[in-house]
DNA sequence: GGGTATCTGAGTTACCCCTC
DNA sequence: GAGGGGTAACTCAGATACCC
C-alpha cells in the first residue's frame, strides 16, 4: 500500500509538462514564470487537488512557522480568549501554533515542552506553573525564543508579558474597604496551589489595602478554597457551619466566587446586602447573573498579542527577548460587591 | 551486535541552458 | 542580454542495507 495520500509538485508537473521547479515558482507571485504558464499551472493544482506539502517546505528551508503555547488548564475559561487572540495574532504574522497543557504538573509540563520541541516549534508562549524549573531548563540550554504570559513565578528570570498581581488584591481590598467591609476573606486555592507566586501576592495586595484602613487580616481569613464553582460553594458553607462570617470576600476567581453566592442565597444571605463578593477574571457570564458580580478585569487579549508579536519580533530579528511586561487590572463594579446598608 | 552508508519523503534554490 | 525554463544538489531524521 501506497503512503501518499494526495498530489504532489510531481504529478502537477507531469501534467502540466513542466519541472517541477516551474510549478514550485509558479505559487510565489512575482517569480520569473510567464503569467500564462502560471495560470496553467495554478489550474491543473487546481484540479489534482494539489496543497503544498508543509512538511517538505520545512525540511527544505529549515523552517515550521509553527509557535507552541502551553496552558496550565485548558478548561480555564479565560484561555478560550487567550488562544483565539494567539491564534489570530500568529496567523496575521503568518504563523500557525499548536497547544498543549501542562495541568498544573511540572511532569507533564516537561512532556509537552518535549513534544513542542519534537514538532520543531520555533518559539514557546508558557502558562508556567509553580516549580516548573526543568522544562524551563531545556528550553533556555536549548535556545529557544519563548516568552511567559499570565503570571512568572518567582524563580523565572525571562521575558514575560503578565498581570499585577499584587495591584489585583489592592484595588479588591481598597474597594471592599470603600463599601465599609471591616472583616474580609481571601478565597484562595487549594492549599497545594495556595503558595503559588500569583496568589500570594494576590493576598498581599489585599492584605496591603486593608491593612491601610487600620484592619489586619489574619492567617485563618486566607481559606483554602479551590479554583471551582463547587470549591467555592464548599469552602463557603464549611465557614457557616463553623459559624465564621465575613462581609467582604475577594476570590481567586470568578467561578469561586459563583459558588461563594450561591451557598450564600441557599443560606439565606443576600448578597450586595449582608456580603460583598469580588471575583477575579471578568469572565462574560459575570455581567448575566442574577447579582452581577464585581471582578477584576485582565486584559488577556492585549497580554496575549504582546505575547505572540513580541515573540515573532524576536524569532524573525534574532535578537534576544527581554521584555517584561506587566499588566494594570482594572475593577469592574457590578451590585455583587455594593452594600446597601 | 555495532557502526557506517544509503535511501526516502516533497519541496526549494543555485546555477546553468536555450530562445528570441 | 533578458526572460523563461530545467537540472541537480540540498534540507533532516528515521529506516534499511550492508559490512566488519
Amino acid at each position: 500500500m501506497t503512503k501518499k495520500h494526495s498530489s504532489t509538485i510531481r504529478d502537477v508537473a507531469l501534467k502540466a509538462g513542466v519541472s517541477e521547479t516551474t510549478v514550485s515558482l509558479s505559487f510565489k507571485p512575482l517569480s520569473r514564470v510567464s503569467d500564462e504558464t502560471r495560470a496553467r499551472i495554478l489550474a491543473i493544482a487546481n484540479e489534482l487537488n494539489y496543497v503544498p506539502n508543509s512538511v517538505a517546505q520545512s525540511l527544505r528551508v529549515g523552517r515550521t512557522k509553527t509557535l507552541g503555547f502551553i496552558v496550565n488548564d485548558i478548561t480555564e475559561s479565560f484561555y478560550s480568549v487567550m488562544s483565539r487572540t494567539a491564534t489570530d495574532t500568529a496567523y496575521n504574522y503568518g504563523y500557525q501554533l499548536i497547544y498543549a497543557e501542562n495541568g498544573w504538573s511540572p511532569t507533564k509540563a516537561i512532556e509537552s515542552t518535549k513534544s513542542m520541541l519534537a514538532q520543531r516549534v520555533e518559539g514557546l508562549i508558557l502558562c508556567l506553573c509553580e516549580k516548573e524549573v526543568t522544562s524551563i531548563q531545556l528550553i533556555e540550554s536549548l535556545r529557544i525564543p519563548h516568552i511567559v504570559v499570565d503570571t512568572s513565578p518567582d524563580f523565572y528570570k525571562g521575558p514575560y508579558v503578565i498581570n499585577n498581581e499584587f495591584a489585583i488584591g489592592e484595588l479588591a481590598g481598597a474597594h471592599l474597604i470603600e463599601q465599609g467591609c471591616r472583616n474580609i476573606g481571601f478565597f484562595n486555592a487549594s492549599k497545594d496551589m495556595a503558595s503559588f507566586s500569583s496568589f500570594s501576592q494576590q493576598l498581599a495586595g489585599l492584605k496591603r489595602a486593608v491593612g491601610a484602613a487600620g484592619i489586619s487580616m489574619q492567617s485563618k481569613d486566607n481559606i483554602f478554597a479551590g479554583i471551582s464553582i463547587e470549591d467555592g460553594a464548599q469552602a463557603f458553607k464549611r465557614l457557616l457551619e463553623r459559624d465564621i462570617h465575613y462581609d467582604g470576600i475577594l476570590c481567586i476567581n470568578d467561578e469561586v466566587a459563583y459558588g461563594v453566592m450561591q451557598e450564600a442565597e441557599r443560606r439565606g444571605l443576600k448578597v450586595g446586602r449582608d456580603l460583598a463578593v469580588i471575583g477575579i477574571d471578568n469572565l462574560k457570564t459575570s455581567s448575566l447573573d442574577r447579582v452581577a458580580l464585581t471582578s477584576i478585569h485582565m486584559n488577556y487579549e492585549l497580554m496575549t498579542t504582546l505575547a505572540v508579536s513580541t515573540l515573532i519580533n524576536g524569532i524573525e530579528s534574532g535578537h534576544e527577548i527581554t521584555s517584561r511586561i506587566v499588566l494594570e487590572p482594572e475593577l469592574i463594579i457590578r451590585s455583587s460587591s455594593q452594600l446597601s446598608r
